[in-house]
RNA sequence: GGACCCGUGGCUCAGCGGUUAGAGCACUCGGUUCACAUCCGAGGGGUCGCUGGUUCGAAUCCAGCCGGGUCCACCA
């Protein structure tokens, strides 16, 4: 990578009447990347760096607009702001080989092509062998990843390139390998047969994050267990209800609720499950809900959660009476064979022969689905690799609990806690092909688990009994297994590198809350187990982007291409337009409209930057002092010294506002500032024909600045426009921050205000607005003069009365006068319009039937306890109010009177 | 079965204890093309979901209810 500080001429010439990003982007994102901008300087001693990692994107398509709220919108808003404010920023980019999601994208391209993985019961011929399946995956991944990484450029995202990595690099692989070696002879992980979600369709396990539930009515099936031994005459037969007839087979008990008045008796006795005719126990379990159906439960331990648990609770016998394909096991005795469906009509039939299928209702229940391809959740019992959660998350609750660790917004700690404080353990192992491999053997002969040390080779012998009959385990890890280390392998981690050790702990993770439990909750527990401390500082969570009501996704057909947006409309327009209205954590709809504001704003700038820049180019001698340098002197006008202050009133606000994360407010009062105050106030009054003679140059001066000043603070969000002018800006002096750009350049620290001056000049303002309407309202064109005599407490405008002369095409004079008066606060307003005193009278009273209105509501609460127990400096507002209120009133009522009756 | 979030102008959303509740879009009227395939100016439009309570004061805090959305959970 070389240095290549100088701009480039592509974007230094450019000069459209309206921005055109396509113009600028490339060239300006090329020369940041080339000129090391993103990537951190050497470590400096006292040094406070920003770390940030980018959420891995999946590398299983293009990027979607979600991708582009959280990067475009808000991470890359904070790494380019914290470098602003002179930290050490790194922001890491890299993705996700997203285990079974790319599994299944890929596999459903090479179906188009006629090859598919190839499994036990596929035909071979047709499938691919493992490597070969690898080989498609990779060929995928090499395909897509880059292309994921030129649209993080396209959005402008100032990532650190020659930090980027991928979940499945060699070395990764390594870390991912000595991470599961370490928890496993700490006892973190473990093999055991437990139940777990199956999916018929992807073959694999799932955890419980990634099991979805869909409400669906079903039959429910009320079947009679006649009692294994002799009964008292009249003993009720016992009934159960069940919506899976064919898991009958494989029951091992009964269970009741043990304070079941109908039941308790029968507690230990025995019955005969149908059709496979065993005995089996009743027995008692809380988990019985007395309400639902005959209060009795099949006990099924090989198919259903529930079951799995009460059979652990009393020692039950586990059937599997259903394979990992769906077909009924030899364990299903006389259903063998048949696939689940047909082995629940098979086994209505029988109970019907018998007279044991008492009645069928339809019953509306919640069911699981696999969240990646919608198939339902077959329980099954399997050997699997576990991770021993409530120990890892002890000290990740306690580090949100203290303070270490900050979500944003806050209530989704509760939401955090409550997950983690009822934690259940979490299955690693998936029946995949493309993922990280579990690094553990099995001994053929004597069924050793073999886990090799750290680094050393794969084992070829077992270290008990010396065969070398070793078998790999199949399996691969979930995906989220990797991701939860990605704050501190990427860095280097378990090596102690210089990385490692400036960067880690990061300072903010930035992602959506759907991915609290499955990314950020993982990321804590495995930070605070390798590294003994926290991987971030600050959560922020974004809410979701909809269409419409919707979640906005590849899967729901309703997404719309970021990329698309930024080639019509800008990569600037496209983030300012998704952060804006928007807060904390809300989900939030996006809209053309927001697309086309954001565009219209980022052309405004644009404009404002041009009108500034040929100023300059006409009076190329105006600048004394360095461009970001505050102009001063006597030769300022009240309008120059007018939007210096409110330049510093916007930093302190913008600035205060993005501390405070509040990205949105950002959004609204950068857009207030640079269109209503900037553009449409003061650049209206620094036209040359509305100077006064000899001040041409303090405008210029003052434009440059207050130019230079706004860039830094849009930067942030709409890098590129930005950037565009301020390399024009800069070419035009010199400045006190030489950053040869706005990415490495200062964030504005606020300078000193006027404050009199600018309540002021907003009084002046609303005298405008206010001539603006009377004329207006008098139907006289807008272009005439008109004589405007201003009253009452208007000396304090005398300074302005060229301004609002300018603004308003009106003769402004002091005092008296002959209009009628409107009312801006004490200030009488009486502009001279042709009209018809009826017309008048009524306006005035209106107008006054308004003030007595206010004037009442001022008195009302002076009247009332407020006064005495309000705090001093509110009720000296109040009473300021009422001052202006009397007066208006006044006024008015003089007006009146001079109208005669 | 638990828990969370949201109900503010036609639309999308800010505001979350202090005078007359804001913005963008949309709408109406007027003007301009001299930084802005546009832009500027002015205007109309809201009993802040409902009902109580706390407070000198509530869109803002509390409780209940209604409506919308979401998460967690072993209802067969």
């Amino acid at each position: 990578m070389t240095a290549q500080l100088k701009a480039p001429e592509a974007v230094l010439r450019y000069s459209g009447k309206s921005f055109d990003p396509s113009a600028v982007e490339t060239f300006l994102y090329d020369w940041w990347e080339s000129s090391g901008f993103f990537t951190p300087g050497p470590a400096t001693p006292g040094e406070t760096p920003f770390v940030m990692m980018l959420p891995l994107p999946n590398v299983t398509g293009d990027l979607h607009l979600g991708h582009a709220l959280g990067f475009g919108g808000y991470e890359d808003l904070m790494a380019r702001w914290h470098r602003m404010r002179g930290e050490p920023t790194l922001w890491l980019p890299g993705s996700d080989h997203a285990g079974i999601i790319a599994q299944i994208v890929v596999e459903k391209e090479l179906a188009k092509e006629g090859a598919g993985r190839t499994n036990a019961s596929d035909s071979p011929t047709l499938g691919l062998t493992r490597d070969e399946f690898l080989g498609e995956m990779w060929r995928w991944m090499d395909h897509y990843k880059p292309r994921i990484y030129k649209q993080l450029r396209m959005l402008g995202c100032s990532l650190d390139w020659t930090r980027v990595h991928f979940t499945m690099d060699p070395d990764m692989q390594r870390r991912v390998r000595i991470h599961f070696i370490r928890l496993y002879r700490k006892g973190h992980l473990y093999r055991a047969d437990r139940i777990v979600h199956w999916c018929l369709t992807c073959q694999t396990t799932y955890s419980d994050l990634e099991a979805l539930h869909i409400v669906r009515t079903d039959e429910l099936s009320y079947v009679r267990y006649r009692w294994a031994e002799a009964m008292p005459a009249g003993t009720p037969d016992v009934v159960v209800a069940t919506t899976r007839p064919e898991t009958i087979v494989a029951d091992t008990a009964v269970a009741v609720h043990p304070e079941d008045d109908r039941w308790k008796g029968f507690i230990g006795r025995e019955v005969l499950v149908p059709v496979s005719e065993r005995k089996v126990k009743i027995v008692g379990d809380a988990a019985v809900d007395r309400a639902f159906g005959t209060g009795a439960l099949k006990v099924t331990p090989g198919h259903d959660a529930t079951d799995f648990e009460i059979g652990q609770r009393h020692g039950l016998q586990v059937l599997s009476a259903i394979d990992p394909r769906g077909f009924m096991t030899p364990a299903a005795g006389p259903l063998a064979g048949l696939d689940r469906d047909a082995a629940r009509i098979a086994m209505l039939e029988k109970l019907k022969e018998q007279g044991l299928l008492v009645r069928q209702e339809p019953i509306t229940h919640n069911v699981g689905i696999h969240d990646r391809c919608g198939t339902v959740d077959e329980p099954l019992v399997m050997k699997q690799w576990w991770m021993k959660m409530a120990p890892l998350a002890k000290p990740a609750i306690e580090a949100v609990r203290d303070g270490t660790v900050r979500i944003i917004p806050k209530y989704q700690e509760k939401i955090y806690f409550e997950w983690m404080e009822n934690i259940r353990d979490w299955p690693v192992s998936r029946q995949i092909w493309w993922g990280h491999a579990i690094p553990v053997w099995y001994c053929t002969d004597c069924d050793e688990i073999v886990v090799p040390a750290e680094d050393a080779p794969d084992p070829t012998t077992c270290p008990k009994c010396r065969s070398t009959e070793l078998r790999h385990d199949p399996d691969v890890l979930d995906t989220w297994f990797s991701s939860a280390l990605w704050p501190h392998s990427t860095l280097g981690w378990p090596e102690e590198t210089s990385d490692l050790a400036r960067f880690y702990p990061g300072s903010v993770l930035e992602t959506g809350w759907d991915i609290l439990f499955f990314w950020v909750a993982r990321m804590l527990m495995m930070g605070l187990e390798n590294m003994g401390d926290v991987p971030f500082r600050t959560v922020y969570l974004h809410g979701l982007v909809r269409a419409g009501r919707q979640k906005m996704g590849k899967s729901k057909g309703n997404a719309v291409s970021p990329v698309e947006m930024i080639q019509s409309h800008g990569a600037d327009a496209l983030r300012y337009a998704l952060v804006s209205g928007v807060s904390a954590g809300a989900d939030s709809e996006f809209s053309e409209g927001k697309l086309e504001n954001g565009r219209r704003f980022v052309n405004k700038l644009w404009n404002v930057g041009r009108f500034a820049l040929t100023q300059l180019e006409a009076r190329p001698a105006a600048l004394s002092g360095p461009i970001d340098v505050a102009p001063a002197g006597a030769a300022l006008t009240e309008a120059d010294r007018w939007i210096l202050s409110r330049t510093e009133a916007a930093i302190e606000e913008l600035t205060r506002l993005i501390e405070q994360y509040q990205f949105g407010e950002y959004a609204t009062a950068l857009q207030q500032f640079v269109w209503t105050e900037l553009a449409d106030f003061y650049i209206e009054l620094a036209k040359p024909q509305r100077r006064p003679a000899g001040s041409e140059d303090a405008a210029v001066r003052t434009l440059a600045y207050v130019l230079d000043r706004v860039l830094r603070l849009a930067h942030p969000s709409i890098p590129f426009v930005t950037e565009t002018l301020a390399l024009q800006l800069w070419a035009h002096g010199h400045r006190s921050d030489p950053a040869p750009s706005l990415v490495t350049s200062r964030w504005p620290e606020a300078g000193a205000r006027d404050a009199v001056l600018e309540e002021r000049f907003g009084l002046a303002i609303e005298v405008i607005r206010r001539i603006r309407e009377r004329r207006q309202e008098a139907g006289v064109d807008p272009r005439a003069t008109v004589q405007v005599a201003l009253g009452g407490d208007a000396a304090a405008l005398e300074p302005f009365a060229e301004i609002i002369a300018s603004l308003t095409s009106a003769l402004v004079r002091f005092g008296g006068g002959e209009g009628v008066p409107t009312l801006v606060r004490a200030v009488e307003v009486r502009v001279d319009v042709p009209r018809e005193a009826a017309a008048d009278r009524a306006r005035l009273e209106k107008e006054l039937a308004e003030a007595l209105t206010l004037l009442d509501h001022s008195e009302t609460l002076l009247r009332s306890d407020f006064a005495k127990r309000a705090p001093a400096p509110v009720v000296a507002k109040a009473r300021a109010t009422l001052a202006e209120r009397e007066a208006a009133v006044a006024s008015l009522r003089a007006e009146l009177a001079k109208l005669g009756t």
